[in-house]
RNA sequence: GGCGGGGUGGCAGAGUGGUUAUGCAGCGGCCUGCAAAGCCGUGUACAGCGGUUCGAUUCCGCUCCCUGCCUCCA
């Protein structure tokens, strides 16, 4: 069984090989940080935190890394309208973001490159493209990437340079030789932000920081690459070019795009302004299963098909996962190590490995779930927990998971006293009072707590 | 205008040239004091029109519709 991926350079699921032997580097575009991430953008992070426990989980040693863009206009601007320096906005929006991320239950990347700590790679990547006359002055002090003398331009968005309509849209500047061409160091204007460089005082442009990055940390050639669709161009095209343009390798071997997550039928974004935040959502949903709930919406389809974002898919989300925990509550997993040989684990495996396809993977997730509910087997138990955790699921407490902001004492002031309620329906039961026990247990329900009475008396609760 | 993705049962969502996806919801049953949970059973769905084929939702063509990138964008 082998790992097939869909390259975007191919537009075929290729098998996965890295360029050593159990050794992954994936790269991961992060966040410009001027805002608070949306949820759009937690379901691109989600999909790569998808995959790199996937291939963790099967063997291969994964350097994760995801960088944070930390220079540009637009963080320039909302610094200048909060009034604060640039340093403070990205700190904040930076610990915002990693607050956020742990919500969601996302791992860390393994390096968190920022892209103001790389300005002297991205100096030397721009002075050897200038001295392949891949790179050119302009006018008006800007370097510019010389678009049409690097041959393999467009090839990973299939675009021909003569059918893009560069300045359709924007005025092209004048300074540019073709309008296409790209900028990778920006001469700094009286009160920016600049670095002192060769080229003179300047910042650099978006691409050329994860070009820099990217080769810094995880080499000239990289295993996978990733980012939202809508990053496929310009600035992934622009990252090609100049990674390959200057050492002359191929940039990144395999290139996997997410989908978008819409509104309606519409792309959610920032410039359409038809979003929610990551943390608006997670503030809305139960403290103790949201984060586990957001993700599994955001992953249960595929990860390269778009999914729409309703609050009634959100609670549907919500409801498979309380039916995991639900059979994992009632049949505790054992500890077990995942035989893959298995035939549940074995189907996931194949499932996960035919481009990490997790429809079919939660399929299977499903029956095993239904067997271990006929069975009561603690092994197929402890099998559903562990497959669950190769992409990080089903690892809360399920007795804490299924009582939610209740039982942690999260849901306000207001909230009846569950346990003494449960006993003194007990009692009733006991006494044959059931007009007694059906009051209590009306009462709770509507307090969003659902009663469960077991043989022998017991009686379980969960949050609705 | 160029390039791209997609239209599957009430909803969500895979997949396949001919056999059950799966989940939610619904309906029937078992269980229960009543419930809940769980289990069992239950749905001739593949945008339309042609074509290829013994047979197409699955391949080909056309039409219609939705949508993405081409500017910052996950």
């Amino acid at each position: 069984m082998t790992l097939a991926i869909h390259n975007s350079l191919s537009r075929r699921k290729d098998p996965f090989e890295p360029l050593v032997k159990g050794k992954v580097g994936l790269y991961v575009c992060g966040p410009t940080v001027y805002d608070f991430i949306h949820v759009g953008n937690a379901r691109t992070f989600s999909v790569f935190d998808l995959v790199v426990r996937w291939l963790r989980a099967t063997g291969f040693e994964v350097t994760y890394v995801r960088n944070i863009t930390d220079v540009d206009d637009k963080i320039m601007e909302r610094a200048r309208e909060r009034g604060i320096d640039i340093d403070e906005l990205t700190e904040t929006t930076t610990a915002n973001f990693r607050a956020d991320c742990a919500r969601l239950g996302l791992l860390a990347p393994d390096v968190e490159p920022r892209a103001t700590r790389y300005i002297g790679p991205m100096l030397d990547l721009i002075a050897h493209l200038e001295s392949k006359g891949l790179a050119y002055r302009g006018a008006n002090g800007d370097v510019f990437f010389a678009v049409r003398d690097f041959p393999g331009y467009g090839k990973l968005s299939r675009r021909n340079l003569d059918d893009l309509r560069a300045g359709e849209r924007v005025a092209v500047d004048a300074a540019k030789r073709d309008p296409l061409d790209f900028v990778l160091w920006k001469a700094a204007k009286p009160g920016e932000v600049s670095w002192p460089s060769a080229f003179g005082a300047g910042r650099p442009g978006w691409h050329i920081e994860c070009s820099a990055m990217a080769g810094r940390e995880l080499g000239e050639t990289i295993d996978l690459h990733g980012g939202g669709w809508d990053l496929q161009f310009p600035h992934h095209e622009n990252e090609i070019a100049q990674s390959e343009g200057a050492s002359g390798k191929p940039f990144v071997r395999c290139w996997m795009h997410a989908a978008f997550l819409n509104m309606g039928d519409e792309k959610m974004s920032k410039s359409l302004g038809n979003f929610f935040t990551a943390r608006d959502i997670l503030d809305r949903l139960d403290p103790v299963q949201g984060g586990e709930q957001l993700r599994f919406f955001l992953l249960r389809g595929h990860y390269r098909s778009e999914v729409a974002f309703t609050r009634e898919h959100l609670d549907e989300a919500g409801a498979t996962l309380r039916g995991f925990y639900t059979a994992l509550r009632e049949v505790p997993p054992a500890a077990i190590a995942i035989d893959w040989a298995e035939p549940h684990a074995a189907r996931f495996r194949a499932a996960m490995e035919d481009d990490f396809d997790m429809p079919v993977a939660l399929a299977g997730l499903h029956e095993l779930r239904a067997e271990v509910n006929r069975t009561r087997s603690p092994l197929l138990a402890g099998l559903l927990k562990a497959l669950g955790g190769t992409i990080g699921f089903l690892q809360a407490d399920p007795e804490a998971f299924l009582k939610g902001g209740i039982s942690a004492g999260m849901a306000g002031g207001d909230q009846p006293d569950v346990e003494a309620l449960v006993a003194e329906r007990t009692a009733a039961k006991k006494a044959k009072d059931f007009a007694r026990a059906d009051a209590i247990r009306r009462e709770l329900d509507a307090a969003g707590v659902v009663l469960e009475d077991k043989p022998g008396g017991l009686t379980e609760w969960r949050k609705k």
